[in-house]
RNA sequence: CGGGGCGUGGCGCAGCCCGGUAGCGCACCUGCCUUGGGCGCAGGGGGUCGGAGGUUCAAAUCCUCUCGCCCCGACCA
């Protein structure tokens, strides 16, 4: 194509809106431009490198067995009642209604309408397994849509669903999964992370993220350097440090001392001379309608997550008013002894410990020489997120945690859908099951973000070739020059003869101009055609690297071409 | 939903405190010039100052309300 017909609006300076470095450059670069909050209009480079991803994604899929659908977006609310998400979802859910005032709303994913077609026209096991996807534009009502096209209210999503006769086949169509994601994200040109993933609320038994390291992310991954395991925060276990002090060892009863204004733990360690670690954290938190009073070592932080799958469903903290009316005291002064009226959960961290600290549950006394199991009793199990610092759980290196993007997520989903909406096959028996599925998603923006995040300069974006608008731009220094022009026409429809995906900047511009634009917009290869000529050699520049060698003009396309393959 | 910030030509900003003819850089158009890293000179077009209401002889500027966008937090299979 020829860049003087193009519409490629660059721009010179960053927009001040954007912040984290790939929404900047796919604005300057005149990939996108924001339609309003968390929509964007994908422009010509961004919808072609889309494409490319798009493609690989297919082949991928398909090369597992996959077949692809094209599904509706607007769906009856009937179905996501049916299977309890019509009101599990809340506001995320874009709503809307028909002119006969029936409910509808826009797909958030596909589970209903794939479970919906599985039930109607699956009726014996041989016709499983099936897997079944689409790539399609998702619709999100986030809270707040943030950092360019990574979290944003419409988005093209590559959703694909599984259906199996039993665990043994959904395990083979989830390592499936597995295999094509790595073999996706391979030739997207990405570095990423394969982690376990928390299974979520919606029930499933295993998940996998894919993740990209990045401080553009939003998901903590803690990574063991040792052995490679790496899960997200949510699930990540740990080996904590140990305690910054010994525990007194003395046979001692707790013992009430006033600790006037001391409420945070922090203030009460300043106040006992102690480390944070030698006090217990009490922490009131309410599942339902329920109050648990979760116990944690004093320099360690709660998993909400992990707490919502030990209570078994949401949880959120008690209101202050709340927890007067259970502890006769304020939240700064609260602990386990003498609590009977809700269960006590303690992390794992706690056990064993002895002559600890921890609220009286009287204002502005705290108790010392407490000893959990002893002087109280409390469920046991791991609460407390991980953090920098801890052991690996499998080899006890120390772990880390990098913040990281996700852009796939496998996961078996269970018997949740097929069973709420009611889908059933014979099996070899003549017996009715229900069968199991597995759901498996891509965020294909996130892709193309990702792939800036990990690959830009201060000039621009340097994207990988598979998923670059672009291979190669040819570029006349002087487009006066007849000679120059001349050639570089004739190295351009080489290039496209030889399969390449090629750009002719045919632009009557400066020179700089050209090359930074060609900079910015991220093409992988550059082939200069300037003063070299007159001795039959033009230039061709890697983008990513940076490097410039001569080649004989008839050469060129060759000369990309093995570099691409590279 | 809580906290903070910003809305002035396509983009980046100044002007606002202390009310008095709307400005700068880039981009754009015309001409000349130039051609290996966002040239140079000259001329030119383009703005309901986010919106509504109020105060005032007079509002981009002061007051009230409102809308939008960004950031932090909460939220987020």
């Amino acid at each position: 194509m020829h860049w003087s017909n193009l519409f490629i609006p660059t721009l010179r300076e960053n927009p001040t809106e954007a912040e984290v470095v790939s929404h900047q450059l796919l604005l300057r670069a005149g990939y996108i431009r924001p339609l309003a909050a968390g929509l964007y209009s994908y422009l010509f480079l961004a919808q072609r490198s889309l494409r490319k991803i798009a493609q690989i994604i297919r082949e991928e899929m398909d090369a597992i067995g996959a077949q692809e659908f094209y599904l509706p977006e607007m769906h009856p609310a009937e179905l996501w009642r049916e299977s309890g998400r019509w009101e599990m979802m809340g506001d995320n859910l874009f709503r809307l209604k028909d002119r006969w005032g029936r409910d509808m709303c826009l797909g958030f994913t596909e589970e209903e309408v794939m479970t919906s077609i599985a039930r109607s026209e699956v009726r014996s096991y041989k016709q499983l397994p099936q897997i079944w996807y689409q790539i399609q534009t998702k619709f999100r009502d986030e809270p707040r849509p943030k950092s360019g096209l990574l979290r944003v209210r419409e988005f093209i999503m590559k959703d694909s669903y599984s259906f199996d006769l039993d665990e043994a086949g959904l395990d083979v169509s989830y390592q499936k999964h597995h295999h094509a994601y790595c073999r996706i994200f391979d030739r997207c040109g990405l570095q990423y992370l394969v982690v376990e993933a928390h299974s979520g609320a919606m029930g499933g038994s295993q998940s996998h993220e894919f993740a990209i390291p990045s401080d553009a992310g939003e998901d903590w991954i803690a990574v063991c350097a040792g052995c490679g395991y790496s899960a997200n925060l949510e699930k990540a276990e740990s080996r904590p440090m140990p305690p910054a002090a010994s525990d007194p060892d003395l046979e001692a009863k707790p013992e009430k001392f006033a600790t006037p204004n001391r409420k945070t733990i922090a203030e009460v360690s300043e106040f006992v001379g102690l480390p944070d670690s030698s006090q217990i954290k009490s922490l009131v938190m309410v599942a339902g309608d329920k109050p648990l009073l979760v116990l944690l070592r004093g320099d360690h932080q709660l998993s909400e997550t992990k707490l919502a799958s030990a209570a078994g469903g949401e949880v959120r903290p008690a209101h202050p008013e709340e927890i007067r009316a259970w502890f006769g005291a304020g939240a700064g002064s609260l602990g386990p002894i003498g609590i009977t009226n809700m269960e006590i959960l303690a992390d794992e961290a706690l056990r064993g410990r002895r002559n600890m600290i921890c609220g009286a549950n009287e204002d502005d006394f705290h108790l010392r020489h407490v000893t959990p199991g002893q002087n109280f009793q409390a469920r046991f199990l791991d609460l407390r997120a991980a953090a920098a610092g801890d052991g690996c759980i499998r080899c006890g290196a120390t772990l880390d945690l990098k913040k990281c993007i996700e852009i796939g997520h496998i996961f078996k989903l269970g018997y949740r859908y097929s069973q709420s909406m009611g889908a059933r096959v014979l099996n070899a028996e003549g017996h009715e099951v229900t069968p199991i599925m597995g759901s498996y998603g891509i965020g294909l923006e996130r892709i193309l973000t990702s792939a800036v995040e990990q690959g830009h300069d201060k000039d621009g974006m340097c994207l990988p070739p598979s998923i670059a608008p672009f291979d190669v731009v040819v570029t006349p220094v002087n487009f006066n020059d007849d000679a120059q022009r001349r050639a570089a026409e004739s190295i351009y429809t080489q290039c496209r003869a030889a399969g390449l995906d090629a750009l002719l900047d045919d632009r009557d511009e400066r020179p700089g101009v050209k090359f930074k634009d060609a900079d910015l917009i991220g093409v992988p290869f550059r082939i200069n055609v300037g003063k070299k000529l007159p001795q039959g050699v033009v230039e061709v520049v890697t983008r990513r690297a940076r490097q410039s060698s001569d080649v004989p003009l008839a050469e060129a396309a060759r000369a990309v071409l093995e570099r691409k393959t590279a």
